[in-house]
DNA sequence: GTCAGTGCAAACTTTTTGCAACTAC
DNA sequence: GTAGTTGCAAAAAGTTTGCACTGAC
């Protein structure tokens, strides 16, 4: 992405931010704006903790409390995706990017970003009666090709050992 | 479900469980042989919690410790799938039941079994290049209807106020 | 008899909560 | 000035680990 749309998509979040706040009378903190910023730094999924960790790289130390009472209220705003893939949550900022669903590997718990598809439009075309589908989270969840190889060879493997 | 055919089930899960043990040359203990029939007595979702419950009205009391190492070992065996809806694990049954996808609602909660339809169909038949998708784990997150209308009268309220 | 399996308690990770101090409006 | 926001520390919730004892094979 260039400089140029990256500090567009920073003024487009902070306006963002800004009306969400605004329309639910909260107040526009500099920890609020300084997260969004550093959700928008970064690409790719992230733990509450890696955010944690990017801000205080910022030397803007801000406290988890803070962290998980503000990601709450990003995800309300559309600003911010929260996945439940394992135990605990991850993160990435939605805002601009290219809408996406998750493949996930059930063995190795790799996850791939894969662009709206015609699976995407099948499912909405569909028009679940009464459910509104959201695309961005869909989730598929299967073998990977190197765990599916991987697997194959264990079971061969075990065969062996157990007609032995 | 008649008590011939559950009868049926039960004989299945134990012969499906002590082969795996078997052919993993680890043991049939009597905490394992309960565990599967407690979970078998049960349908829909349950967290380990409610497992640990089930089997103290059984008084048969098993450790947290134990549920959490045999749930791992239940799920390779296929006699078990676990599903995180959010941060903690929900476990059902796999054994003998209808194959389904789920369907959640991000506002409420809701999840709702979906039998294999024209979407698993699809998806299915897309042959995704290298991934070998397991459509009882697909996930389609949305609003439930409830929540929908729900939803679009709390956006009145706040516009009305906004204007104010 | 051996070694996997178990229970217990402690540890650990992630997330939530209560409260005093602070600050955006 | 007021009420929302923050940081800190404690607590809660869910899960994992270490270790001595037990029991399946």
């Amino acid at each position: 992405m260039s400089d140029e749309s990256q500090d567009n998509i920073y003024a487009e979040v902070h306006q963002i931010l800004e009306d969400y706040l605004h329309a639910h009378r909260l107040r526009v903190t500099p920890e609020r704006s300084t997260i969004v910023d550093t959700i928008y730094a970064h690409e790719g999924h992230f733990t509450i903790e890696m955010l944690h960790g990017w801000l205080m790289e910022r030397r803007f130390p801000v406290s988890m409390a803070t962290l998980y009472n503000n990601v709450e209220l990003l995800i309300d705003a559309k600003l911010l995706a929260r996945h439940y893939f394992g135990p605990s949550a991850l993160y990435e900022r939605v805002h601009g990017d290219e809408p996406h669903y998750h493949r996930v590997c059930k063995r190795c718990g790799m996850v791939q970003d894969v662009h709206f598809d015609a699976i995407t439009n099948y499912i909405m075309s569909k028009h679940i009666r009464g459910f509104l589908v959201d695309p961005s989270y869909l989730y598929v969840y299967g073998l990977c090709s190197k765990c599916k190889a991987a697997l194959r060879r264990k079971q061969r493997n075990s065969q062996k050992k157990y007609e032995s």
